[in-house]
DNA sequence: TGGGGCCTGTACCGATTGGTACAGTCACGA
DNA sequence: TCGTGACTGTACCAATCGGTACAGGCCCCA
C-alpha cells in the first residue's frame, strides 16, 4: 500500500492540529536547545528529551536541518519578543529604554536563551546554513528602535546611528562578559558607567 | 612483540624532535580550526587537510578531546600575544591604547582567529571542557592592562576598573558587530563615537 | 650485517548518527 | 461494520565517528 508518509507533512499554518502538535514540538525543543546546546543535537537524544522517537521529528521537519531552521527561526523569535515589548512604551527616555533592555536581557531565566545567542552567532559566523540568518537582524533588527529613542532625544540622524550602534555593542559585550564570569556587580557597575558617560551625569 | 606505542608520547618539551613535530601540527592544527570552525571538527579531515593520518593524530595527542584542549591553548596563546605587545609600549595614553587595541583586533587577517575566539565561548558557555578554560582569562586577563593605562591617567581604582571592563566589552561587541555584518565603516564611526564619550571631546 | 625501537599507513572495531521501510493502531466517515 | 488515511513505534540501513591492532619502513647502534 502506497501512502503519502513524510512527504506532505501539513504547511505549518497554525490552524490545524498537524501544526499545533508541530508547534509544540518545535517550543519544546527550543527550550531544550536553549538549555542543552545546539551544537551536539541529536535527533534520538532531542526525542527522548521532549518525549517522542526521533522518527517523528523526522517526519513532522523532515529532516534535522529544517528542524534546526526552525529552531533557530523561534529562537529568534523569542529575542524579537523581547524587542517588542521595548517599543510599546513611547514615552521612555534613552536611558530608561537602556536600563530596560539591560534588565530583561540579564533576567537569569533568560540565560539559557542568551547562551543560545552567543552559540548561534559562532555557529553563524563559521557559516552553518541554518544559523546565518540570525547575522542578518542582528545589529539592524535591534538598530532601529534604539536609533528611533536617540532621534526622539534630539540626535542627529548620523550620530543617533553611531550611538545606538555603540549601546547594542556594549550591551552585548556586558552580556558576554556577565554569562563568562557570573560577576553580575561587576558588570552592572560597568554597565553604569557607561550610562553616566552615554547620558551624561545624573 | 610488545612495544610502548602510543602510550607516552612524550612530554611535549620543545627540546626534542619529537616536540617539534608536534608542535608544528598543533599550530597546523590551530590554522586549519581558524579558517574552517571547531564545532565539527574531525580527526579524519583535520588530517587529510593537514597532511596526516588521523592515526598520527592520535599518536601525537592521545585522544580528540586533548588534542582540542592543545588547540584552545595555542589559540589562547596567540591572543595573547596580542595583548603582550599592547603592554611593550607603556607610554601610550589610553586612547591610543584603545585605538591600538582596535586596529589590531578588526585586521582582516585576523577574522579567522576572532571568529574562533566568539566560536570557542559559545562552546565555553555550554561547559564543553576542552573550552572552559576560555572563560578564565576572557575577562581577567585583558583587563589588567587597560586598568594600568586607566589609573595611569588619573581615574581613582574602583572607577578605573569599572572603565576598563566597559572598553573591554564595548570592543568585544563591536567586533561581534564587525564580524557579523562586515560593515568596517559603520563600526568604525560607531568606535569613534565611543572614544569621544570614554576620553572626552578632541 | 643484523636487530631493536620509533614512526606511520591500512585495516578494522563498536558506537552513534540521520534517515527509511514497514507494520501496527486509532479515529472517523460511509 | 468496514476501510481508508493519518499517526507513531520498531527495526533496520549506510555513513561516519574516535580509537586500536598490526605490520611494514626507517634509522641508528653494535
Amino acid at each position: 500500500m502506497v501512502t503519502t508518509d513524510d512527504l506532505p507533512p501539513g504547511d505549518g499554518s497554525a490552524h490545524d492540529a498537524h501544526g499545533d502538535r508541530r508547534a509544540r514540538l518545535v517550543d519544546a525543543a527550543v527550550d531544550h536547545v536553549a538549555a542543552h546546546g545546539i551544537a551536539d543535537l541529536s535527533l534520538r537524544r532531542l526525542g527522548a528529551a521532549i518525549g517522542v522517537s526521533h522518527r517523528m521529528l523526522i517526519h513532522y521537519f523532515g529532516s534535522k536541518e529544517q528542524l534546526l531552521v526552525e529552531i533557530v527561526r523561534t529562537s529568534e523569535r523569542r529575542q524579537r519578543d523581547l524587542l517588542s515589548r521595548l517599543r510599546q512604551e513611547p514615552g521612555l527616555s534613552p536611558a530608561d529604554v537602556a536600563r530596560s533592555l539591560w534588565q530583561r536581557l540579564t533576567d537569569p531565566g533568560l540565560a539559557g536563551q542568551e547562551r543560545l545567542f552567543f552559540e548561534l552567532c559562532g555557529h553563524a559566523l563559521r557559516g552553518r546554513p541554518e544559523a546565518v540568518p540570525v547575522l542578518d537582524g542582528l545589529v539592524t533588527d535591534w538598530l532601529e528602535p534604539l536609533v528611533d529613542a536617540e532621534t526622539a532625544a534630539g540626535a542627529d540622524p548620523v550620530t543617533a546611528r553611531n550611538r545606538a550602534r555603540l549601546g547594542l555593542a556594549t550591551v552585548r559585550g556586558l552580556l558576554l562578559d556577565l554569562l563568562a564570569t557570573g560577576d553580575r556587580a561587576g558588570v552592572d557597575a560597568a554597565m553604569e558607567e557607561f550610562l553616566r558617560l552615554y547620558y551624561g551625569a545624573q
